[in-house]
DNA sequence: CAGTGGTCTAGACCACTCC
DNA sequence: GAGTGGTCTAGACCACTGT
């Protein structure tokens, strides 16, 4: 883009996502993905991008700070942007959602629980979910598939409003976000911690793998919009069947390094 | 905070970051981090903040961004910010720098250079260094300790403008980013992979660990603040050492699953 | 030096949450 | 309906990069 005759890019690319700036984004990530500026190329100025889609130097700014933050493009002050990366940035409910990033893929996901049990909450739940002393949780335990091979045992520790939702879902459904989300649970942050582990008898009878056996973890707590915690979670990935990327840089971090905890 | 006299927290956080809204945004972090609203208590509103510190809405909400992408903070239209966590936020550097990270946490950190080679770059790394097809690069394995542990082994790649200051610095420096920087070598730009490999020959003898036992594998690609790729790492961790940790919300992912590479 | 992005301000309107 | 954050505008000045 930034080639058409007016403020059309804006309009042309239809029905966006409400916010200017998000379809300001859109088009840029677009062009970025079509190589128009090439690997390593540089972007119009920001005046130029404001006159070409016609919004202000703000909203351009504003547009132009979601690619830098998916690690699209450089920015510093005295130089234009440069193009760091074409590579297609995964949304939010893609990583959520085991399932939908499964689809976005061209995979068949799939997923039956295993159990579901009703206890007290250990101390390090109820710190995660907020719960008071007495708390109690609902521990769900499911296999995940991809095209039919086992690929993922999912420990999802919900608050009981949560998983009484999560407990009426029948046994084999594909995706539990979804009827979750039709229910008004929306998720919006989450943290990731992601290590090691070895395979309990759990992960070796519905992977099938040895016990014992290494598996990537990711560790999950997940709040919706208001900042209510709903969910904890501990998933098991057979090795070789996905990795984690993260994007960071000098004007922002979100990634961390810790000690393993013991 | 939010407490004070007036427009004094600003001046009073002393010879800040510089830029207005990067002070505030590090007062906000201490007064988040001293508990003073509490884990899930609600921050003021961004005109209370802008007219305590004495700065524009604009300043205030710059300074929240940045906490939100850090995971301190949730954001929606409608209420005020709730606190998320209380987590210490990790600096860039404390990120590329092993070294760096080690001596925040008040571990002893070392290193040793085991090899350097000079060679052709493999497709691979040609395409990440963005090198041309006879591209040479310098290969660097290094062994990593904490507290006289061994903890991980490096293997980074870099072009030969990189590589060779990189073969002057002795052997059992401890840190490689540091002399880089002093001769005007900035990291600013980073993407991480983040998976399971076996140990080979190198890792067991290094490491003292079996071969082809699991290890936790960080891929990075690192570049310059102009853009220009300036190393291709990857490195194997011991399991238990590190775990690496990720926030990211509906508002903007720098996190992503993918598809193990073949 | 001209060009460019970084920072800051002031004001406006809207969409949403919660009482 | 009052309060709050989300979006957008217009303009200003500064710090830095490159020629």
């Amino acid at each position: 883009m930034v080639t058409g005759s007016e403020a059309d890019a804006v309009a042309g690319a239809g029905a966006g996502a409400g916010a200017l700036y998000r379809r300001v984004a859109a088009d840029l990530r677009e062009a970025i993905a079509a190589g128009e500026y090439g690997s390593g190329g540089r972007l119009p100025a920001e005046q130029a991008l404001a006159a070409h889609y016609g919004v202000s130097r703000g909203t351009i700014r504003q547009a132009l700070a979601a690619l830098r933050a998916n690690g699209l493009v450089t920015s510093r002050r005295g130089t234009r942007r440069v193009v760091l990366g074409t590579t297609r940035v995964q949304s939010f409910s893609e990583l959520v959602s085991f399932t939908s990033w499964a689809r976005s893929l061209g995979e068949e996901p799939g997923g039956r629980v295993d159990r579901i049990e009703r206890r007290p909450a250990t101390a390090y739940e109820r710190e995660q979910l907020r719960l008071p002393a007495d708390g109690e949780v609902i521990l769900v335990l499911r296999a995940r598939t991809l095209s039919g091979q086992p690929v993922m045992v999912e420990r999802s520790v919900y608050p009981l409003w949560v998983g009484e939702l999560v407990a009426r879902i029948p046994a084999d459904a594909v995706s539990h976000t979804e009827p979750l989300q039709e229910q008004g649970v929306v998720f919006a942050d989450a943290d990731h911690t992601i290590d090691l582990a070895a395979a309990d008898a759990d992960d070796a009878r519905l992977l099938g793998c040895d016990l014992a056996a290494p598996l990537l973890r990711e560790r999950r707590r997940s709040t919706d919009p208001s900042g209510a915690p709903l969910e904890c979670s501990e998933d098991r990935y057979m090795p070789g069947t996905v990795a984690f990327t993260v994007h960071n840089s000098l004007a922002g971090s979100a990634l961390t390094r810790r000690q393993a905890a013991p």
